[in-house]
DNA sequence: AGTCGAGCGCGCA
DNA sequence: TGCGCGCTCGACT
């Protein structure tokens, strides 16, 4: 099992409407590569499979893929999922939070 | 309170 | 082999 599979197999675990953090990612792989987790989350194999875009900063921030980059759409493609966004931030970010029980 | 720097793990040059 | 990144947190100001 790689660092990155585990990110991979972590993030389809997010259920709809839900967000995750890379903090949370890294934590539950007892790992505190949280970079890593982003960069794996970057370098994303399985687009369709892999969720990314529902994995966010623990501020509650889009990240990187939000304000910095122009993936907006995925940001629009998030709110189609139910994930509220105000500006490059999630609206009830704590509510939506999930914790990879 | 806000800013700065370090540290992790993987990918690419 | 070395550096950067879709980050986070602790320490200093």
């Amino acid at each position: 099992m790689d660092f990155n599979e585990k990110v991979y197999r972590l993030c389809s675990q997010i259920p709809l409407g839900r967000v995750s953090t890379y903090k949370l990612i890294a934590q539950k792989m007892s790992s505190k590569a949280y970079r890593a987790v982003g960069q794996a989350l970057k370098h994303n194999p399985n687009p369709p499979i892999i969720p990314c875009h529902r994995v966010v900063e623990s501020s509650g921030d889009l990240g990187g893929f939000g304000g910095k980059l122009r993936s907006q759409k995925k940001i629009r493609l998030l709110k189609g999922e139910g994930v509220e966004i105000k500006g490059n931030k999630i609206v009830d970010f704590k509510n939506k939070l999930y914790r990879f029980k």
